[in-house]
DNA sequence: TAATGAACACGCTGTTCATAC
DNA sequence: GTATGAACAGCGTGTTCATTA
């Protein structure tokens, strides 16, 4: 058993849940994310992101589609990359999620035993 | 800023607090560090333990003694290493302990946020 | 600047090994 | 088994670099 919850888990829970909402691609889930923890101060480095999505592709969870962004092609022919879940992508994406949940609170159990433990 | 709170400095954290309560060897503090998280599942590795202690000493928090172990002399020679506090060890550790305690909020706040926005 | 990806180096950590009693 | 310490390997992570539009 770790330590704490990993970084990497943490951030699949959350694209998970992303994409869940909507189909959405790395960039944009990381400049949420930024935003979403500027005020704890953490700032999920984009490697993190891209590695977090190319796992949950490889373990059969996400697939990828490209597609241009913006409607107007003479303005912006960039090509993003959007996820979407497979076909038992779902049910593999809520096994995972139940697994964290585990792990996120045994890490809050010991964070407030910490507290409770060493500062009267 | 990093993600989590280091395993390092969440076991510093109890062994500071140890040393307050009463003078302790390392391989007791291991032993009872390992009881209390017992329910956790989480086994804190020895070398842990060693290295958090050794590097107290280098940040002049606390100062080590030698001593044999037992009473009679005859049963146990094993020597052992009691850790107390410096001069201004007191302080430092203060500081120190202040500093984690808002490095665990801060950690708490994420673990429950990551509750709260992931599971409904 | 938006967007994706890989490379590279570093540091923490877990296991193992070494030593002594 | 108690007690301390170091070595060693591996993995997660942060920074940097590369590329395209």
């Amino acid at each position: 058993m770790a330590f704490m919850i990993a970084q990497r888990a943490y951030i699949k829970l959350y694209l998970i849940n992303k994409v869940e909402q909507r189909r959405g691609y790395g960039y944009q889930m990381l400049e949420e994310l930024k935003e979403e923890f500027k005020p704890f101060g953490y700032v999920p480095p984009q490697s993190e992101i891209y590695r977090a999505l190319h796992e949950l592709v490889q373990e059969g969870v996400l697939y990828r589609t490209k597609q241009l962004k913006g409607n107007d092609p003479s303005v912006d022919f960039q090509e993003i990359v959007l996820y979407h879940f497979t076909d038992n992508g779902a049910e593999k994406a809520a096994l995972y999620k139940k697994q964290v949940k585990t792990d996120l609170d045994r890490c809050i159990g010991m964070l407030h035993k910490a507290v409770a433990d060493n500062f009267v």
